[in-house]
DNA sequence: TACTAGTGCTTCGGAATCAGAAGCACAAGA
DNA sequence: TCTTGTGCTTCTGATTCCGAAGCACTAGTA
């Protein structure tokens, strides 16, 4: 694990030179799993092996990559009893995925028009 | 380049066709570079190299890539001109991102605060 | 006292993906 | 003709991801 490239605003991501906040979160969320993880956690708690069922049984070594990464970006943290959850932050995070799963239906309908 | 390889929401499945189309959206986005191309051909259409160039000078090869997956789903067209630009559905998918921009700011500032 | 079953998490080899330099064919301008 | 810029491909090495295996620990069961 290498904790300095975890996407973070304010700070050169990769491949930019600006650290522009949207470019981090770009950057963050277009890694794999990441925003299923965030989705999935929306729902409620989970622990890591429930979780990573929910996610089509992603591996686990990626799961716990991601995990570290989204608690340092204090996306997600860990409960008391060990579980994992979304922060509040956390939580805004995925209200603004939102308008992305509207957006996702009318994707599918459109291309099931030609197969 | 794998054609089938590109994320798809699935055909209706008993009427309905919620669950999977979403799952398929966070899939394609969970691509590297996949959003940013959207968020930089969301200004104006702009041909590959300049593209390219928006995109933090990422990878030809990749580009190309993600142009093909993105045309193949709708999201992106070709300009008689040659140029790329977004499909109607590609700048519904931008804007879904709107509130996604927002909440990166809120992170930003969050983050901030502790270094 | 086992024994079992579940947990979070790590390790590691191979597979898939990505990066980035190089170069090709083409077009427009000088 | 010579240059410059384009879209795009190909190739090799680096990075990332996958997934099976297994470890240490806990809770329950007998």
């Amino acid at each position: 694990m290498n904790a300095s490239s975890t996407p973070r605003p304010g700070r050169p991501v990769r491949g930019s030179t600006t650290g522009r906040s949207l470019m981090a979160a770009l950057d963050l969320f277009g890694r794999r799993w990441t925003l299923r993880i965030i989705w999935e956690l929306g729902e409620e708690p989970l622990g890591f092996r429930l979780l990573q069922r929910r996610c089509d049984d992603m591996s686990s070594s990626v799961l716990r990559q991601r995990l570290v990464e989204l608690q340092e970006v204090r996306i997600v943290e860990v409960l008391d009893d060990g579980g994992y959850a979304l922060t509040s932050l956390g939580h805004d995070a995925r209200e603004a995925l939102g308008p992305v799963i509207e957006w996702s239906r009318r994707w599918a309908a459109e291309l099931a028009d030609e197969g």
